[in-house]
DNA sequence: GTGGTCTAGACCACG
DNA sequence: GTGGTCTAGACCACC
C-alpha cells in the first residue's frame, strides 16, 4: 500500500484528522467502535504505537473514549460531535482568509478568486 | 517581542512565508536588499541561524540571491516573481477547497461558507 | 447504569475495596455470603470475569473462602477481619501523609489543612 | 540506581508529579529550564520516550513549556503555578477523607485518626 | 545538543 | 483480543 501520509505533519494527527473527517462526514457516529489500535495499524500501514498516539490524542479532545479491554470509541456525547464540525470549519476558513488577506487580496477578491478556482477544475 | 510563529510548522519557512507575501504585496521588489541575516533574527526574535537557514531556502526557489559581502538580495527575475503570485495563490486555494471537500461540502457549500464567514467578521 | 469505576486503578481492585468497605463498615459479617459472580456483575455493571478476579483477590488475602457449588463467603477467621481495619486504616494515613510531606507540608500544616477541609464542606 | 517508582502507577506520571512537588516546594520556579530529555532519562533512569511523555503530559497541562532546540521550561504563567498547589492538595485531602468516610469514620475520628498517627510516627 | 516522531518488539492488565 | 506502558534505537528538525 502506498504511503497515506504527507510528511509535513506528524502522522498520528493525519490519523486522526482522517477520523474527525469521517465523523462529520456522519460516516461514524456518537458510540461507535473505531478499529481497534492494531488492525488500524495494519489498515494505514504504520506501527501500532502511533495509532495509540492518535487515539490518545482523540480521547484527550473528548472526541473518543476507550475502554480497556473492549475497543475505543467514538464519543456518546453529540455535542462535543456537533462542535467539532463547526470548530473544524471555521479553522480552515480561517486559516484560508488569513492567508488570503496576507498576500493582499481584499473579500471580493477571495470570492472572485474561489469562484474561478472552483469553475476551473470542473469536469 | 512575543513569539511570533506557531509550532506547528518550522520557524524558517514562516519566515520565508513573510517575505514571499512582502513581494508578493509589493512591499519587496526586484532587486531589493534583504535586512541583513543579523538585522532579521533581531526584528522577528529567532536565532540567526533560523534566518540562514530562511534565505538558503529562498535562494533554492530562486527568489532571492545572496552576493558575497553584500547581502541578500530579492531576485531581477520578475517571472519568477510573477510566478510566485500564482503559484501561491493556487496553493492556498488547492488546500481549501480539498480540506472542506473531505469534510464533505459540496462546490456550492464552500462558496456560502465563506461568504457567511467573511459576513460574520465584517467589521 | 453508569460507570462507578476510576480508570486509574483497576477496577477488580475497586471492586475489592468495596468489599472490605462493606465488612468494615460491619454491613458484612464474617460468614455472610457474598453475591454470586454473575449476580455482582450485573449490579456494578461489569464482566463476570472481573468480580471472578475480585474473589479471587479476596480469596488470596483469605477475606473470603469459595465452597464449590455453594458460593463465595466472607471468612469465618475474626481476627483476619478485625486486622484488615487497622491495616487499611493505616495505609490509607501513610498515603496521605506521606504525599502532603512531598508537597512540604509541616505536621501542624497537615492537620490544620485536614481541619480546614472539613469545615468547609460542612453542610 | 534502584528504581524509584511503584508499579502501580505509570512511570511517566509519577515523573510528572516529582516535577510538580518540586514546583509546589519552590525548587523549580516559573520560567526555569526542566533537565534535557536525555539528561532526565539518565537521572531518573528510565528511557528518554518515558520522559519525553511525561515533558509531553506537563504541557498539556500547561505547566511546562517546550521549545524546540531550547529546552523545556516551567511556565512562566504564575496563576497556573498558584493553581496547582492549591488543586493538588484538595484532591490530597478529597481522597483521604472520602476513604476515611468509607471506613464508616466519622470527622472527629478521621481528625483523631491523624493525630495519632503523627504521633507514633514522632522521633 | 534540544525536543519530536516513528518503528519494532516486549510485556502487562483487563475482559 | 483489547488498550497501555516501556524500552531500544533510529532519524529528523531546529538552534
Amino acid at each position: 500500500m502506498a504511503d497515506l501520509f504527507h510528511s509535513s505533519k506528524p502522522i498520528y494527527e493525519q490519523i486522526a484528522e482522517l477520523i474527525k473527517k469521517q465523523i462529520i462526514r456522519g460516516e461514524l457516529h456518537a458510540g461507535d467502535k473505531l478499529p481497534s489500535v492494531r488492525e488500524m495499524a495494519i489498515e494505514v500501514n504504520v506501527n501500532p504505537n502511533t495509532v495509540q498516539r492518535t487515539y490518545r490524542e482523540l480521547e484527550s479532545m473528548e472526541i473518543a473514549r476507550s475502554k480497556r479491554g473492549q475497543g475505543t470509541f467514538v464519543t456518546e456525547d453529540t455535542e462535543v460531535l456537533a462542535a467539532i464540525r463547526e470548530e473544524m470549519k471555521a479553522e480552515i476558513l480561517q486559516n484560508f482568509t488569513q492567508q488570503m488577506y496576507e498576500m493582499g487580496y481584499s473579500k471580493e477578491e477571495i470570492k472572485r478568486g474561489l469562484a474561478d478556482f472552483l469553475k476551473e477544475r470542473e469536469d
